[in-house]
DNA sequence: ACCTGAACACCGTTCAAGT
DNA sequence: ACCTGAACACCGTTCAAGT
């Protein structure tokens, strides 16, 4: 006689990624998911494969959650516009999902990091908006320069860095700013 | 009849910090910080606090050496140089403590984190270098903008994020050059 | 004064046994 | 086909007992 499924992949996740958002990543236990979903915790192994591969699953809904948001953001007339917008919303999703974020740029076991063509994915659109500005010859480093901004800004506010007062807003508006005027005189120069 | 010390807190914060750096955070196990330092586990209470004050001790050690690194590389000439050598300084160290630096950019619980001074003071070259290129006004969004990219840029080469091939070199000269131009001509403009 | 074994509460994970 | 209790190896941490 087959027991009915209790539970799913797709509520696991869901449980893990609200655990993660309140409990942190070493909250996110087994036995923490497993309760929430209502279910012991060896069940959780008929479905993911141990605490890293959910911790991937986790990593990779929100990295689609996160690519789905830049592209939103990004309207496709005006790139200096396009990408005011995408770094804010880039950091609206850091802000709203502080757990979910930090697991994307986290230096993890290999197993546990989400599928690199996803992280990629949630970079395309400042990507592209970055290469309109740049000129094509400067796409590639002045994607990495905007991107490696914003990782490191939000990474910065999430963590709590910013510790000498000032107006975090005005240092992001700051910041993005002086980033699209020198991508754009860089693209210019050729 | 004391017993004679059979290790010191230096060795011990050491020996963490070798084993963060081989093993990862997860490695950095009591049990093998004590098998390292010739003890038993429970002996470290007589120095370290817990696990947590452990993990601390090694990110204040690693600030520490990360803020003589950065004073060592400015030389006090041209704003420009110093801000290209401290950026260089800091990816050096980055890349040849990779654990240790993740440490101090990872969102940690609170007791975990090293002193915000320390952390301050580990940035406290460029802050002065980007006050100077960018002017006064804008000394801390300067300076914010150039540490949150130089934070991304090497958070993102250590998590092996930069997957779309290219030359992470020249893209790390292309940011700082476009940085220092940027901040230049926004000082310049008021 | 420092070190140790034993103990406790907690992990992740496996697996035989249940339905 | 899914779920469970029991078990195992491993954590961090405490503490009484040793020297």
């Amino acid at each position: 006689v087959p027991t009915p499924a209790r539970t799913s992949l797709d509520e696991i996740v869901a449980a893990g990624r609200s655990i993660l958002e309140s409990e942190g990543l070493e909250g996110l236990t087994m036995q923490a998911v497993a309760d929430a979903v209502g279910v012991r915790a060896p069940s959780l192994y008929k479905r993911v494969r141990g605490r890293g591969a959910l911790v991937r699953l986790i990593a990779e809904d929100a990295a689609r959650e996160l690519g789905a948001a830049t592209d939103r953001a990004r309207r496709g007339q005006d790139p200096r516009r396009d990408l005011v917008a995408i770094a804010a919303a880039f950091r609206a999703f850091a802000r709203a999902n502080p757990g979910a974020y930090s697991l994307l740029v986290a230096r993890l076991p290999e197993e546990w990091r989400p599928d690199p063509a996803l992280n990629a994915r949630a970079s395309e659109a400042i990507i592209a908006v970055a290469g309109e500005l740049a000129g094509p010859a400067d796409a590639l480093p002045a994607a990495r320069t905007v991107v490696a901004w914003a990782n490191g800004f939000v990474g910065m506010e999430l963590a709590g860095a910013f510790r000498l007062g000032g107006d975090i807003d005005a240092a992001f508006g700051y910041g993005i700013d002086r980033l699209a005027d020198a991508l754009a005189a860089g693209g210019r120069r050729r």
